[in-house]
DNA sequence: AACAGAGTTTACCGATAGGTACAATTTGGA
DNA sequence: TCCAAATTGTACCTATCGGTAAACTCTGTT
């Protein structure tokens, strides 16, 4: 019965959903096996560090997606408004609209932010870093470019949290537009 | 051995601070009794309805807390300015600086958002509305009352995320300071 | 064709989860 | 003072938790 069908790699984005979804603690095991259509076994033989290997991996995959499609497109477009633009709509894409939270900043309010600290503040740092940096080749000091990147990461993240609160999607592309006409006027 | 010592009231804000450090499903029923000092026999003496009632209670706390301190002086203060900027420091004191999380924030982001879907909607429906209401009493119309209320909103929560992901309650304060001159302009 | 190792299935483990039952105890009021 | 109700302690239940062990089955290589 045994096939050699899943990759390490195939199996992450299914993880992502589920942390996404149920959240660290309350992914459990039997959830993660039923999803990925995965056993126990298999699943230790990817992840030996368990379930906290798998919100790793998970974290890992999440950052270097935006490392390449949003940070370093940030930091190193030529046309810094178009980047900010373009990197807008990338991101309010990603969430769905409103409609797929942010694993990242759930787990920062989270129990188990702190086991994964340095992985969380790495996210967000780099975040309101390469949109400084954006926003600077744009033509803002250094300190105005800093405030306006933080206020802009933290309006996503906000509009985020009250979206889905409200279940609500328009208030989060409305959010969205905001932040893009703010970043760029 | 049994004292009458215990009242519901009481217990609730212990709770609640529970809630925030593990969340829902962390706040295991041993954490509960261990940091209320209450055995389960008390515990579903006062909340038959175990876990569930009990996170209840403490979201109806939260709201009456914020109906009459933040809602309310919101909605009836004459002077709709003051009452903005007496809020806004409330606010950031109720939160600790951003050291505190919003439990009805981190629910939002959890998995159980749905099964307290509608204590969660009118937290954040009652802020957004009471807030639009002084703004449109400053002189705003309808409209851009609501967009400056929900993107106020939106900022203090975001602020709450990123402050606890990054260990940095400056930037709460920071954030706190630009919503409160941005509705007071 | 056969072997090694990657991948998988199955069965199992101790610990803890939320919850229940009920007896023991304390308390305020008559 | 004594009783009924309020409160609490103890023991126990079943289900599930994360994790382990090891036998098994594929699959690519030679």
């Amino acid at each position: 019965m045994a096939k050699t069908i899943a990759e390490r790699s195939d199996i992450i984005p299914v993880l992502a959903e589920i942390f996404r979804e149920h959240g660290f603690e309350g992914a459990s095991l039997s959830v993660i096996t039923e999803k990925t259509g995965l056993g126990k076994g298999s699943l230790y033989h990817f992840f030996p560090g368990g379930k906290a290997e798998m919100a790793q991996a998970v974290l890992t995959e999440i950052d270097s997606w935006f490392e390449e499609k949003i940070y370093r497109p940030l930091r190193e477009a030529e046309d810094p408004a178009s980047a900010i633009r373009s990197t807008c709509r990338a991101v309010a894409d990603y969430f769905n609209s409103g409609r797929r939270i942010c694993l990242v900043g759930a787990f920062a309010l989270d129990n188990v932010r702190d086991r994964f600290a340095s992985q969380i503040n790495g996210y967000f740092a780099s975040w309101i870093t390469a949109l400084s940096s954006a926003l600077q080749r744009l033509g803002h000091n250094v300190e105005a470019a800093m405030t306006l990147a933080e206020e802009a990461v933290i309006a996503v993240q906000g509009a985020l949290v009250i979206a889905r609160a409200l279940n609500d999607s328009a208030l989060f592309e409305r959010a969205m537009t905001r932040i893009e006409k703010q970043l760029t006027n």
